[in-house]
DNA sequence: CTTCCACCGGAAGTACCGGTAA
DNA sequence: TTACCGGTACTTCCGGTGGAAG
């Protein structure tokens, strides 16, 4: 056992170190949250948006924006700053603006995005109970009372629509022309082009009524965005020079992505102050990108239904032996392991499901191909590391019993 | 050219859960 | 209390299909 005095040294001696880093001034600036002042490249958007948005504050109704461009392209920032200005302006000469983020990826259903609408009105709802027409009523009232202009940024429609068809957009767009007092706005924003096409032709135009295309950023335009955050963020001298450059390059092949840029940049910090290193390098970038993807796969495979990870640990061991799988290997390879847990088993029918659901989470990758005579199926091969998967696996104590062989 | 495998994937429905309204 | 709500996980049924084998 520590004496008492050398225990409270050690604490001391932790809580000193991670208050006066030698790495980090402000860690916040690399945060994905942090919504910076300026965003470099992006003028052009910030004033179209903003100047589409402004007619609120005469009290008109601003059009209907849809913005395109691929994740880390600055959209969510562009929109939250934009917002925050307006909001700024509106409390100083008193106009009635309501602006709301919704990202509905988060939020992932149509009740969820309503109710978090409802909250920026003022309106508490209950979060399960009521009925979908209800909560619309309810908008249509809290918008009719107030008088403002509303204008709902709606992130990553994309997800939303996919999952929910895009009813929610055409009746939100729909009661402006019920509303005698008060208009509602929408901003959508979402990163697949093609999502468009998919939608009702009336929705499409109305929404449609401007667009903004954020393109993506070159290695270039993310090494000046890099350096302008670390000059803040960093402590002097405690990057080294390639440092920067490495995490553009790498982000700017996944499809100039910011945000993943900025992860790295964060990540690689931490890991150098926690191995006390007197300055980050580009192996602890390396390492960075090996934490993110294992962190990344680890929280989606260790929130998995039972059955989710029972096909995944099925697929694990086929592709262990022969290097991908169809679907028809995993479930019987699934059944074997259910019998021997002794517990129900899903058809195979839900199995075919749950393995595309593991290939859009980004883990598998499958692909329907057809053997001619020998039929039609997905082939299955493992898109993440093993190790990150197993380990998350290995925590569910059922299948831990199961998973070796 | 046709056949036919081994699945694919849409549609509709069931069961359950945690919740509200009246 | 009863009736109803949405969300998730799953089932049942079944028509559909790319392309190697014949």
């Amino acid at each position: 056992m520590e004496s008492g005095k050398s225990q409270k040294d050690l604490f001391e001696d932790l809580f000193s170190k991670a208050l006066q880093s030698r790495i980090f001034i402000n860690r916040e600036l690399l945060s994905p949250d942090y919504v910076p002042q300026t965003l470099p490249f992006r003028e052009e958007q910030l004033a179209k948006l903003a100047s589409i948005l402004s007619v609120s504050l005469k009290n008109e109704r601003p059009n209907n924006v849809f913005i395109y461009g691929l994740t880390g392209t600055g959209k969510t920032a562009a929109v939250k700053l934009v917002f925050k200005k307006l909001k700024e302006k509106a409390d100083e000469i008193k106009a009635n603006v309501v602006a709301v983020y919704v990202n509905t990826r988060q939020k992932d259903t149509e009740y969820r995005v309503l109710a978090e609408v409802l909250d920026s009105l003022g309106v508490k709802v209950p979060f399960t109970g009521l009925s979908v027409s209800e909560l619309y009523n309810r908008l249509f009232k809290a918008v009719q009372n107030k008088g403002s202009i509303t204008i709902v940024a709606l992130d990553e429609i994309d997800y939303l629509v996919k999952k929910h068809g895009d009813d929610l957009l055409y009746r939100l767009l729909r009661m402006n022309s019920e509303l005698q007092r008060g208009k509602i706005t929408i901003v959508g924003i979402t990163n697949d082009l093609k999502l468009i096409d998919s939608l009702d032709p009336r929705v499409k135009s109305s929404l449609g009524e401007e667009e903004i295309v954020f393109p993506p950023y070159d290695a270039e335009q993310l090494k000046k965005i890099l350096e302008e955050r670390a000059r803040l963020a960093f402590r002097e001298g405690a990057l080294s020079p390639e440092v920067i450059p490495l995490c553009a390059a790498l982000a700017a092949r996944e499809h100039g992505d910011a945000r993943k840029a900025l992860d790295l940049l964060r990540t690689a910090g931490e890991i150098a102050e926690r191995n006390n290193d007197e300055k980050v390098e580009t192996r602890h970038v390396e390492m960075a990108r090996n934490q993110l993807e294992h962190d990344t796969v680890e929280a989606i495979v260790s929130t998995l239904p039972l059955h989710s990870k029972l096909i995944l640990l099925a697929t694990l061991k086929i592709i262990e032996e022969k290097g991908k799988a169809t679907t028809g290997e995993v479930y019987s390879k699934y059944l074997d392991l259910v019998k021997k847990l002794g517990i129900e088993y899903i058809t195979s029918r839900r199995a075919t499901d749950i393995i595309s659901e593991l290939d859009m989470l980004g883990i598998l990758d499958a692909r329907v191909t057809s053997r001619g005579r020998y039929g039609k199926t997905k082939t299955i091969t493992l898109q993440t590391s093993k190790e990150a998967v197993l380990k998350a696996l290995l925590k569910d104590e059922l299948i831990g019993a199961v998973i070796n062989e």
